[in-house]
DNA sequence: CCGTAGGTTCGACTTGCATCGTACCTCTGT
DNA sequence: ACAGAGGTACGATGCAAGTCGAACCTACGG
């Protein structure tokens, strides 16, 4: 499967699609952890090690690409996540910080 | 039933708990009415002609209620729903912003 | 060339949530 | 006293979402 779709531009987010990908607590966790880390941060879907099947781990990732929370990279061998953090910060002010801050 | 519980305190509010009540458009709409109105308004919960029956209705109110988001007011005959907007504003900076540019 | 690691997809199951109707409560107005 | 308006509580139902296992794909390393 080629990257390709699901990648929505920041001007197709939606607010109430990206709150619910966030109302999941394995899929906030998730958002949490980038927040710590610095920005751009690269990491593998599974070495969040969330306590679910391979298989709901790619469920939950997909859900957040397509709600514009993560970008998934193709690095060849492995694909990695990074939080596209600038294009939330411009498109929902202050959302992240919100995340952040909890 | 008096008004009692089901109304947390800011720094009982959980920020997973809002954003699951925002998540929904039937919820997020009767946010965004509030937030088009002048501050301390109140309102009925029937004056929102919910497309649903009263029960769900109700049970939407509760939802949000039990999330931080409104305050019922009980006025005798009739409750009403006020917006916890400085309190919101206080604990989650800035979110009720992105309910309002939306 | 084959095994392994990391992800995706598919179908099936199960849980959760929105929805409804009904019954009930509490005030108000008559 | 009683009827009606506005809300709440409860049980039941239907659909969406989370979950899983199994099969498959791609790239890398031995």
């Amino acid at each position: 499967m080629p990257d390709g779709e699901g990648h929505p531009l920041p001007a197709e987010m939606d607010l109430r699609t990206v709150l619910h990908a966030l109302a999941d607590p394995l899929r906030f966790g998730v958002i949490a952890q980038f927040l710590r880390e610095p920005e751009g941060t690269e990491r593998t879907c599974a070495s969040f090690q969330l306590p679910v099947s391979k298989s709901t781990t790619s469920h939950h990732f997909k859900v957040m690409r397509e709600a514009g929370l993560l970008r998934m990279v193709d690095h060849g061998n492995s694909r990695t996540a990074v939080l596209r953090g600038k294009e939330l910060d411009a498109r929902f002010p202050g959302l992240l910080d919100l995340v952040r801050a909890e």
